[in-house]
DNA sequence: TACAATTAAGTTGTGCACAATATAAATTTT
DNA sequence: AAAATTTATATTGTGCACAACTTAATTGTA
């Protein structure tokens, strides 16, 4: 393919990583907002629901999420009531945080949240089981090379 | 899969999405920053250099961008001398965008970025062509289902 | 021809996203 | 132990991204 053609969206892969990770996050956005989150707090009440109480570096890592981004943003956490920050004892420099009771209780809330997801991204219905678990594979192949490249 | 195992990270397909467009953004940010671009201002510019002068709308509806978007974005461009924005004569509510002398020139530049980004992305290397050629299928295919749906 | 409905941009407000920088604590080196 | 380096988080500034709403022009319709 010639310099000038590659320069066409339809021919870039970039492009439509870009727009459906956009619009996954409108599909998400009426679900969540039933349980009054966004699509970034609801990624970090994942890992904070699968492996409990963590650093911020350590859902920053998980995430790719620098500080600039995740610290505001857990601060809106806790003012909904969802975290709690506090400095480390062990590690002063380091900041710990918490489920609250509220914070965990939403995950009662989650739990449909997936299934209900995957139906709506179904709609369409032109994607068999099989090419999306071949997508998603190359996906998180794509995403480890990059995470270890940027 | 059982619900509670679905929101786990790793188990999910829009967690992937995300992180991989955010990442190749940043794999994109360097290479523009010599063009003194972002990258949806590169995007805008992409649609343009193939089409030349085009509606809001029309850009609108190729990127899946709303005018929230781009109406500032496109201001910016402007005061970056990039496009010239103006009321269409025939129907005053639609704005027509035009890529100045200088938006036109920075073509140019930009025709090498496609395979920079190319050969940066490949560094890891664990990616065969085809491999490349049917997930760029299926996401295509992805975000044709989505656009009709959101 | 009025007048309702639609369409096209723009505006406002909130929440990311990240580069660059700052601050302070911990670790390593000299 | 003092100085230099590294690490962890926070801050500042800029630019998206989008929902909800506004304004103005055009189209459809009674």
């Amino acid at each position: 393919m010639k310099n000038e053609e590659l320069l066409y969206l339809e021919n870039q892969l970039c492009f439509p990583l870009y727009a459906a990770s956009r619009l996954t996050s409108q599909l998400y956005a009426p679900l969540l907002k039933e349980l009054d989150i966004t699509y970034p707090q609801y990624l970090v009440l994942l890992v904070l629901w699968k492996k409990g109480s963590q650093k911020v570096t350590d859902i920053s890592k998980q995430l790719y999420l620098d500080t600039g981004t995740l610290t505001p943003l857990l601060k809106r956490m806790e003012e909904k009531d969802l975290v709690h920050r506090a400095r480390s004892k062990e590690d002063e420099r380091s900041v710990t945080i918490d489920l609250t009771e509220q914070g965990s209780a939403l995950r009662e809330k989650a739990l449909c949240v997936p299934m209900q997801l995957i139906s709506s991204f179904k709609e369409g219905g032109n994607l068999s089981m099989e090419e999306v678990m071949t997508f998603k594979k190359t996906l998180d192949k794509i995403v480890g090379t990059l995470a270890g490249a940027v």
